[in-house]
Parts: structure tokens; C-alpha cells; sequence
DNA sequence: TTGTAAGCGTTATCAC
DNA sequence: GTGATAACGCTTACAA
């Protein structure tokens, strides 16, 4: 394992000085053609390539963006985790992506990507406290950015599908459907309301339909919640109150729910009860669920962000407009 | 946004000199308690931190990972994805997290992470072909480790679940059942050599069967893919040879399987025809597949690649053993 | 225990 | 167009 190849080998091997070198690989720099082939050619003999680290330190700048994710049961996160790297490395950017949870908070995992010096942190839908992002620490680190869900903090903006209007478009199918017995299936309480499926839902119904929206919640978002907070949505509920329709928050809490009422209820979908979820995730297309649910715009979303991580845009808070998928089950 | 705190202007704040500053962040360094807590109140009220990079650039370490992924197809990248973040960052490491495609090749990354001077590289079920690890340009990047797949390249260890075994178990599993006419469906060809699992199967029966397996695959480990291969199957298969199991070389196969299976030939599973999967994916677990499946030891495995990094053990493939997920469908 | 000098491999800026 | 000087913020000697 030889040591690597620095700009001053190759401009001693070039017989020139280590700044013509830099010049050589800085595109649009003033050299002489003859001098940088020479250069070129002696840094392929000793396969010289710029060092980043120390790139970075003198520009101060690393081309690095921290992704935040505490989620990592939704497999909804993989798609978007996809197009996130992909679209960062089309830019010459790179994806550091860090692991959220009870060991490793937040403020931690924030601070971690200030002394590393990214240029930007995402958080990808994940559960933190507003004041959390006031912390005094945090002052002066990379700027941040909130993806998929909402948020209320001055200076960080929130990229997110269009909820109000994805409900409203969704409620409208449901409604022409005629489905006039609502329920909605929320996952943790306390990411719920920063995603506001739920309360554009209970809107929409609160001046369409007659009876009141039922209202539960499941523990998390995962499947196996969607599952047992069905079981006790249709437990605690006197049967002449089932609802005709159940709007889960996101696709994980529908396949759970689906679970439940078609292996323990014996009901069958949607005739007996019908069935949405949201963010199209892969599993949804498939026949052993057939999920009617709402996909977001992650392409845009995620192009986006990257605009203003940039630069090219000013840094907003912003909202798409997602597509309606309507398969079997609503 | 003021500019970040150095070293140096702590020292200043707290009348001493910038190295005995960094020795106050050096755990262990020789210092007396009170300069020691004098620095410490002075880097506080400045809010300074250690800058990671020029650290790196220093000593040569940069903490960080490359992890590179070429299917985000796949669901049970994001459970591993989980614990590799989790596992690295508990040992103050961080993932860089790389899209391979068709676009940003192996080399282009490996090139890449070396110019950003990771201390280590895991292709994480990637497939690649091995010439390409011996490209010049590579030489003297940081070590490389591959994860979940075989590895017959020099130098690289793989760190994989003991496919035979698994093979094995399930096999015997299926014989004591009374299959005795054995499918296997692989994925995208140019890996399933990689992870042997059809090998394994096939030397199985040829000991322990009757008739031939029967030998398909899909264009990629995908459910759609699955599905498409399912048809493909029973379409050109005489009826009378049609199989009563079929093993998938993932669960997204095999997901993709039993739609086409319960969908489109209204056969029942596994009365008709037994099905079975590999990776144990959280839907598997679900009432609507409730899918036979192996479970690779992914904890112990990131571990050992974990050791490995860290220096703790020798640079060497080690395989692991998983665990049978006996559920209905097989 | 503390301060000093040199070095990590780049980039920014100025003089020639 | 090219070379030199300083700087990025830290670490690792070594000397006081």
C-alpha cells in the first residue's frame, strides 16, 4: 500500500510547480495546453487524484449532505432514498446517510454533521421537536431542510407532497364512490398531525358526510400497528358503526389493516369495507392487495430540494401536487 | 450565520495556547485540570466543536464508510441498511451511502470514495464482476468488503450468510414435508451465481429427488419480475410436470410468485403448490403472503464487517449461520 | 504540563 | 501562463 500520488509528486514528475498541477485539474483554469497534457500524463503514471479532504478544508466546502432517518420500517423510504442519492450524485453531491433513534437523537446527529462540515441536512420524515432545531448548539451548522412532512421552524424549509389537496382529490373519489362512513387511521400520534392527513380528512367530512369521522391510532406506522389498531378500531366499535371506508395514514398501516379485516373480520374488500393508504409504495400494486392510494411527487420533491441545496432556487418551504392511484380496494 | 469558532479563538478566549485547546478534546491528553476546565468554558461559550475535516486531513481518518447499493428494489436492503447505519455510527463511524447504476459505476464510486479517503468500502449485495476490482486506477483505496454476496477475489472478504446451510435446512424442511417435485426460481442471472442459493437447491435434489428440477429465473429480484417469471413457468411447463414447490431465490420473488399462482391460476397455496422465499423481508410475516422464508443473520454479519474495519479481527470471509422461518406456504 | 514548529494536500491571491 | 506566499484547522512530534 503505497502512499497516495500528491499534487507535488506529479509537478515534481512534470517538472513544474504543484500549482500549474492544480491548474491541470481545475476545469476553465489558464494554462498552457502543452503544460497540461505534460501534467495530465504525469499524473496518470502515478495515478494522482485530488485529494477532496483537503479540497474541502481549504474551499470549505464537501460536497457532502447529511440524511437524517428514524423511520426505517416504512418501506416507502427506500424508493425516496433512491432518488435522493441518485439526483445528489448527478450533482456531484454525496448522501451521508444517518440512522435516527433513542441512542442517537437529533441534536447528536445534527451536531455529528456540523463538525463534519456537510453542506446541508435533510431530515426525511422524521419525528422531531420543533424546539429541538432552536437548540443553541446548532447554531451556524449546515442548513437544513424538512422532506415529506411539515414544518413550522423560520428558516428550514419543508418540501412536501400537497396534503390538502391530495385528501381533497382522494375524498372526492371516495365520496363519488359513495362511501358515506368514514374512518381514519392515523400512525404515531405525534407525527401525525406534522403530516395533516388526518385533520384535511375530518375537514373534508365535516361538511360532506353526516356521521362523524372515526377517529384511531395506531403505535407507529408499520404494518404490524396497521394491524392491531384495526383489531381495535372494530373491537371498541359497536358493530352498527363500522365504517364503509378506512383511510389509513400510509400504505404500511393499510396492508396491516387489510390483514386484520380480511383474516380475522372475514369481510371482504371494498364491498364490505373499503380501503386507502398513502405513498404508493411498491407492494401496493400487488394483487394480494391492490391498494387504492396516493402517490407523492418524490422526483420533484427531491429535485427540489436539491435546487436550493444549490442554490439555483431560493430556500421555501414547498408543496407538490401527487397523483391519485386508484386500484380495487377504494 | 458568523463564522464557526477555531481552536485558536478559543485559546485566545481562555488565555492559552490552541494546542493545549485540542488537548482539552483529547481524551487522555496530559493536561492539568484546571486549564482543562478553563478551555472547556471558554470552548462553550463560543460554541466551538472540533472541525472533522481538518482532523481528517491530519490523521488520515475520516470516520465515514462508503456503502455502496445497486437495487433498491429490494425490500430487506432497508432493515440492513438500519443496522449498518446503527452499528457503524455506535462505533462513531458514519455511511455514505452510494446509488450504483448504470450511470455512476462501481469504479466511478470506488474512485470517488477514494478521492474522498473513506476508510472503508462495503458493496452491499452488489452485483459486479470481479475483473473490474483490478482496474489500475484502484490501486491503494481503502479496503473493500462485500457484503451479502460471495466473493472469490483476493484480498476482499465476503461477509455472507452460510448459503449451503441454508439451503439445506430448507430442503430437508421440504422432503420431510413430501415435496418431491422441486422448482427454483432465480433473479437476474449474472448474481444468482453469486449468492449460489440455486447450486445449493439443485444439488439437494439431485441427490434426494426423482425427477429434474425444473430451472427458471427473472430479470431482476423484483415482485413484477416475479410474477412475469411465474407466468413464464407454468406456461411452458406441460401441466403434468408442473411443480408442488417452488422455491424463490428471494421473497420478492416470491411474493410476485403467489399473485401470479393465486390470481391467475386460482391454485392454492401450498396445498396445490408450495412456495418459498429467502431474506425473511417484514411482509413475509404478513397474513397475505405468511411466507416459508430464511432469515440471513444480518446482525452478526454487519458485525464481523463492523470488527473487521475497526481492525479488531483479521480481514477474512466468514459466512454465517441463518435461521428457517417455517410459516404456510411451504 | 505547556508552548513551538512542521506538516496534512488542497485553494486563493498576488507578483512576475 | 506560471511560480510563490498564505491560509484552511487540525495533529504529531519535540522542546521548554
Amino acid at each position: 500500500m503505497t502512499k497516495r500520488a500528491t499534487a507535488e509528486d506529479v509537478a515534481r514528475s512534470a517538472g513544474v510547480s504543484k500549482w500549474t498541477v492544480i491548474r491541470a485539474f481545475t476545469p476553465g483554469a489558464s494554462i498552457a495546453e502543452k503544460s497540461r497534457v505534460k501534467v495530465l500524463k504525469a499524473a496518470e503514471n502515478l495515478n494522482y487524484r485530488p485529494n477532496l479532504l483537503a479540497r474541502s478544508l481549504a474551499t470549505n466546502l464537501t460536497h457532502q449532505v447529511a440524511i437524517l432517518v428514524d423511520d426505517f420500517k416504512n418501506p416507502h423510504k427506500l424508493p425516496v432514498l433512491e432518488m435522493l442519492t441518485w439526483q445528489l450524485q448527478s450533482e456531484g453531491l454525496l448522501a451521508v446517510l444517518i440512522n435516527i433513534n433513542e441512542h442517537f437523537d437529533h441534536v447528536q446527529a445534527l451536531l455529528d454533521a456540523g463538525q463534519r462540515q456537510v453542506d446541508a441536512v435533510i431530515l426525511f420524515g422524521t419525528a422531531f421537536r420543533p424546539e429541538m432545531l432552536e437548540d443553541d448548539r446548532l447554531r451556524g451548522g449546515a442548513p437544513l431542510y424538512v422532506l415529506a412532512r411539515e414544518s413550522q421552524i423560520v428558516d428550514v424549509p419543508a418540501i412536501t407532497c400537497d396534503t390538502p389537496l391530495a385528501i381533497q382529490e382522494m375524498c372526492e373519489h371516495f365520496y363519488s364512490k359513495g362511501y358515506r362512513r368514514p374512518a381514519f387511521l392515523s400512525g404515531a400520534k405525534t407525527l401525525s398531525t406534522a403530516l395533516g392527513r388526518q385533520s384535511a380528512f375530518s375537514a373534508f367530512w365535516k361538511v360532506h358526510g353526516s356521521v362523524p369521522v372515526l377517529d384511531f391510532s395506531a403505535a407507529s406506522y408499520s404494518s404490524e400497528h396497521g394491524f392491531e389498531a384495526a383489531r381495535h378500531l372494530f373491537q371498541v366499535t359497536p358493530r352498527e358503526q363500522w365504517p364503509d371506508l378506512l383511510m389509513c395514514e400510509n400504505d404500511a398501516l393499510a396492508f396491516g389493516a387489510i390483514d386484520y379485516i380480511r383474516s380475522a373480520l372475514k369481510l371482504r374488500i371494498p364491498s364490505d369495507i373499503a380501503i386507502a393508504g398513502f405513498d404508493n409504495t411498491p407492494l401496493s400494486a400487488s394483487p394480494a392487495y391492490d391498494l387504492t392510494t396516493y402517490e407523492q411527487p418524490a422526483n420533484e420533491m427531491v429535485a427540489a430540494i436539491l435546487s436550493m441545496i444549490l442554490g439555483r432556487e431560493p430556500r421555501e418551504s414547498k408543496a407538490f401536487r401527487g397523483k391519485l392511484v386508484v386500484r380495487s380496494t377504494a
